[in-house]
This record gives structure tokens, C-alpha cells and sequence, in this order.
DNA sequence: TTCATTAGGGTACGCAACGTACCTTAAGGC
DNA sequence: GCCTTAAGGTACGTTGCGTACCCTAATGAA
């Protein structure tokens, strides 16, 4: 990392690209440590070796930096689990998307969300990352179980395939910012995703 | 309303419980106006007729102020609906739900949310008015199903009764602030909610 | 009734953070 | 080797939180 804490010593002055490579950095390591609350762009300037007036010319407001710096983070590395078994596979994917959620990163997905209600466009931003990278996973391992006879094809519908995420996701904000007890998982999964699954396939399974 | 726009012109000085109810006024009065946002101590400080020293005799903070101005507006009125069957019921319970969390009083309560998330103490306040308030609905209205012999007994489960309404304040937060569209509830009560009581009842019903 | 105590009113302040203005200085293309 | 363009530096205006200080009205007790 360079430049890390103390500011900028080099000689020469960066331009374009690798500056707002160095500004994308310096926020992202902001968020990381004191989340979008503790996102200022003075620190964000002074830790970048940069000025506020550079930051404002490339991204109208804190929110768009912020979400801008998210995206940064936000690669997750998600290949869907494959136990061999659908209520393996759901419980792997939600106690990931526990991980997630109650990470620093989670924390910082969580004060964006709420900092952009007032700005659609970057909310969008957000769901395009935050919201596809979950279904997929979910997709994935309802065809493979379909594939095996374990859940009936209908279940591949998105709304009824993300059931769990969801869930987890209320539990999380209504319950408050620490993470989901394990129980709570295993609850959603045996309580609510396995049988919503048999009750979409109308007589068999049984 | 007294004293309702224009700072208070009155004699005498109000104190103790009287006073303290006009700030709570004017600060819920702020809230529905420019929601939590907009709530500043200040403005609170002048439509009350007082000053922020006052205020912050009775709260520490913005958000304390917040929360309990907004006890005052979440005194909900919830007779849960009887239309004789469990669809029509849920479908109903979640159009209000709907309506709550898109009026302004919704849009406060998801500020405070995310403003609150530092405190614990403010938000266990918040969650006891915003949770109790649903899931005692939706284990009435399937009460009266489970006597029906629509659905079965162990769909009285909390966490299977409030399906439908953690769908809904998923979608509402993963999709932006505005409304659920009509057709995304029926959605959810006819693909999940319905169907994950079928799954419950393991050989009945059918 | 008088008077001390207590709570409210007014105001100004310190502080942090956003966003802007203005000028100076280096980079890089022609 | 100049000239446009972009970066650096700095200071400013503004808003809003939270605090400090001192004045003044209400209340209850002597």
C-alpha cells in the first residue's frame, strides 16, 4: 500500500487514472476503518496526499465517493457451495451472507444504504452490486437441486429462491447490527426455506 | 394545534410535563414535515417556543429526541382484518404494512433506523413499537385460519406468521424508498407465503 | 409575604464537516 | 520550449450539533 498513513512524500505529482486510483484507496481504507459515518473528505484528501478541491472534481458529494469506494470492496468472491445436499448448500450461503453483512463491509453497506435514500441514481449503483451478487449464488444451488429432485422446478422463481436471504437480511435490521445467531439460520432454513420449497411442489417429495 | 408555525406569544412560562409535551409536538410535527433529516434542534427549539438548552435538559442527543417523538405518531391502530379468508387477510395486512412503511412516517422511522444504529438503548426503543406492533397481526389473522382448518397449527410459528412482512421490508429497503407495487405483494403471499404454509402442513390440506 | 431554589429563556460560542472560490504550480502535448 | 490543463494549497461561508454563561420567571417553603 503506499502512502499508507502518513501523507503523500513523493516528488512528482500524480495524474488521472492513478490519481483517482490513490483517492479510491484512501476512501475505501476509510470506510474500512470508521465506516461511511467516518468518511470525511478532508481525511479522505489528507490520506489520499491529495486535496479536497481534486475529490470534488471527479465525484459531486461524500455519498457518491462513498458509494464509488464501495465498489472498491465489493468483488465478493462468490462461488456457491455444492455439499451435495439443498439444506447444506442454503445454510452455507446464508451463514456467508451473515459474514457479509456483519462485517466491517456489511457495516459500511448498511450506512450507505441509508446515506443515498435521497439520491436514486446511486442507489441503483448499490442494488447492481449488492442485490444480483445474492441471487445468483441462490439460483445456482436451486438447480442443482432441482438437478437431484430435491426441490420442483417452480422454486427457481427469484422472489421464492431468495426467501432465506431476505429473511436473514430483516433479521439483521429489525434485530439490530450485530450478527445473526447461528440458530437463527438453521431456523430460517428448516422453519421456512425447506418447507416453502416442498409446499411449491404440490404432491411430491413426500 | 397550539402555537403551531409561529413561535409561541403566550404569557407565562410553560414548565415540566407541559413543556415537554410542546417539544415532543413540534419535534414529531418536524419529523412528518422534512422527516429525520430535516429534524435539527434548532428548528425543534423554535417551534416548540423554547431553546435548545431545554431540550437537552430532557434528551442527550438528536436521536434520543428523535426516537421519542416518534413513539408519538407510531400509536398505530391495528384491528386486524377479518375478510373470512387467509389470503384475503394477509393480502391485507400487507397493504397497510405497505402504506406504513411508504407514508412519511415510514421514511422517518427508516431514518431513525439507520441513525440509531450506534445506540443500542434507542434502538431496542424502536424495535419494541415497530415489531410488536406486526407480528401480533399476523398471529391473529392466522389464529383464525389455523381454526379454519386453512392452515396448519404450526404455521403459529412467529417467525413463519411474519414471512410475508419481512418480504416486504426487504423489497421496500433492497429496491429503494419508494412503495411495493400492488402486484409484488400478491407475489409474495401467493408464491411464498401461501405456499410455505402448504409446506408446513405436511399431507393436508391438499 | 418574602425569598431562596429551581427550571426555563436568550445568546453566543467551539467544533466538525460539507462544499466552494481563487490563486499558484507542476505535467505533458504541440 | 511554450501553453493548456489538471493538481495543490488554503481560506472561506454555511449548517448543525452540543455546551457555557448568565438572566429571569415560577414554585414552594419559612
Amino acid at each position: 500500500m503506499a502512502g499508507d498513513g502518513a501523507e503523500r512524500t513523493g516528488a512528482t505529482r500524480r495524474r488521472g487514472a492513478a490519481l483517482e486510483q490513490a483517492i479510491l484507496r484512501a476512501a475505501a481504507d476509510e470506510l474500512l476503518e470508521s465506516g461511511y459515518t467516518g468518511l470525511t473528505m478532508d481525511r479522505v484528501a489528507r490520506r489520499a496526499g491529495t486535496n479536497k478541491n481534486t475529490i470534488y472534481r471527479r465525484w459531486p458529494n461524500r455519498a457518491a465517493l462513498g458509494v464509488a469506494a464501495y465498489r472498491q470492496l465489493a468483488v465478493a468472491d462468490l462461488k456457491p457451495p455444492d455439499t451435495g445436499e439443498l439444506r447444506g448448500d442454503a445454510l452455507e450461503l446464508l451463514r456467508r451472507a451473515n459474514c457479509h453483512w456483519t462485517s466491517p463491509l456489511g457495516e459500511v453497506l448498511r450506512g450507505l444504504l441509508s446515506a443515498v435514500g435521497e439520491e436514486p441514481e446511486l442507489l441503483a449503483q448499490l442494488q447492481e452490486q449488492a442485490g444480483a451478487a445474492g441471487t445468483a449464488g441462490w439460483l445456482a444451488v436451486l438447480d442443482r437441486a432441482v438437478a437431484r429432485g430435491q426441490a420442483p422446478p417452480e422454486a427457481r422463481h427469484p422472489r421464492v429462491a431468495t426467501v432465506a436471504l431476505a429473511l436473514l437480511r430483516n433479521e439483521i435490521i429489525t434485530r439490530g447490527v450485530s450478527s445473526a445467531p447461528d440458530d437463527v439460520l438453521v431456523e430460517i432454513v428448516d422453519e421456512v426455506y425447506l418447507p416453502l420449497l416442498r409446499g411449491h411442489a404440490h404432491t411430491e417429495t413426500a
